[in-house]
DNA sequence: CGAGCAATTGAACGCTGTCAACCCGAGTGG
DNA sequence: CCACTCGGGTTGACAGCGTTCAATTGCTCG
């Protein structure tokens, strides 16, 4: 039970893994009690599907290690990732008894799970908790938007430039506070890029082999990179405005 | 205050203007007249900010008639869509100090405001209500991942047969339950249109006199089509499988 | 060592964005 | 009543980006 209390409360990161959850289960005994008869870790290999689109949303909860991919499928085959999971995000749809997305594991992962059921339950009576899970889902919305953005007007270049940074943001904010390596690590396939950047797998591996060739990046192999100038890959991504432009909103001293 | 309350509970095709907190505050006169108390009716015409992209958030609340864009754009000016808000829908984005979305009037509307603080202070005190603003949230994710499946992997012809087909089932649910009259009132420009679909005015244009062209609809004005086919529009939005596909997921006996 | 898969590279086609001209209805003023 | 203007919509020509198809390389695993 230890083993399992301290995978609820900590990932191996050192990460609170039931998101902010864990807030209100610190200091509330009972509470961190009732979530952890409720809770049970499991692991997924790479491939795995947790749950199936339109099936029934049988499982929700957090992801301790690893990645998920959210994605939808059309009938011809042509799909969509929708959104990547990372550490301590949440995962499964609530409230609603069939899920309109796949959620897969995009990696080997651990996942902090619970039946929809019985965390909906627990939800009802602990109105402070489910205000931090609208919280969450509010940040994937954001998410959500933030990444329609990219799909409807970015160019190709764009895309990979702005998915490099995403995941340099994410190692920066997530576990190791190694400051600054430069060091990208992409834990999903090519395949899996182009599908989350509405691309193809060739597309993708041109951009950054010229992305190489102009010295933004270094390959160290197909899944690490070094980001050699942040900046540079910053404005091929299209989101800053470039040195010499006037339109920044805010505060541009020079 | 007798109009205001009526303005409040019902809009002007007879629908919940509320959404779902009506269910609430109609079986709980208190609460309908601590919310009226916070709540005013404001019109705005099109082209009107309600909130600006990353201002502060003070409005938020839900439309009453008419439609909102809900919008982000980039440095360079670049612009997408990222949802469209109809009647009954909420508006604006609870428990953020910014707005990461610019919300504007694509028509002229008339909204239900609350100021973002009274309202998330009204939640807050009744979290019954405060559930169900988050299963409207959940509904809009499930919407923008529906969305960005079509930005992502739709070809234009198939981007606006969707389109469509959206504004039909809209016009279905909404207000008048004509019976299927296959008319397709498109409440927004068509640069608003490009804008949504993440494409340009031209190709838009292109592709409904191409539709016009091969029989599947009948252009009555710009913003106003006669679908005489509605299978056939379905078909071109790429979101069903051919009648003569092997391809359907669900019980393929071959 | 060979099989198999992921990633890369090459070549060619086609969709769709760009630029430009034109049409049309509404509003305006003579 | 008509000429003018203006904005939105439509149409045409064309080029470029990115997909598609195909071949090659490189790595992992049996």
């Amino acid at each position: 039970m230890e083993a399992l209390l301290s995978a609820i409360g900590r990932n191996e990161n050192g990460q609170p893994a039931l998101h902010r959850f864990f807030d209100h289960c610190a200091g509330d005994g009972a509470l961190r009690e009732e979530l952890v008869r409720i809770a049970h870790v499991r692991g997924f290999s790479s491939g795995e599907t947790i749950v199936g689109e339109g099936e029934e949303s049988g499982l929700v909860g957090t992801v301790i290690s690893g990645v998920l991919r959210v994605q939808k499928t059309m009938p011809d085959g042509r799909q969509q990732i929708v959104g990547l999971l990372f550490a301590p995000n949440l995962f499964g749809r609530v409230f609603s008894r069939v899920s309109p997305v796949a959620i897969e594991a995009a990696t080997d992962c651990r996942l902090c799970c619970f039946s929809r059921i019985a965390f909906e339950s627990f939800l009802a009576r602990h109105p402070a908790v489910e205000h931090d899970v609208m919280l969450a889902v509010l940040d994937e919305l954001d998410a959500a938007q933030e990444w329609m953005l990219l799909l409807g007007c970015q160019a190709v270049q764009e895309k990979v430039a702005s998915f490099l940074l995403m995941i340099l943001r994410q190692a920066d904010a997530g576990g190791r506070p190694r400051r600054r390596r430069r060091i990208v690590d992409v834990p999903i396939s090519r395949h899996d890029m182009a599908v989350y950047l509405g691309t193809t797998t060739e597309t993708i591996s041109r951009t950054i082999q010229d992305f190489a060739r102009r010295g933004v990046l270094r390959v160290i192999n197909p899944q690490r990179f070094e980001v050699l100038d942040v900046a540079g890959l910053a404005f091929l991504s299209g989101r800053v405005a470039e040195p010499g432009d006037i339109d920044e909103p805010s505060r541009k001293s020079a």
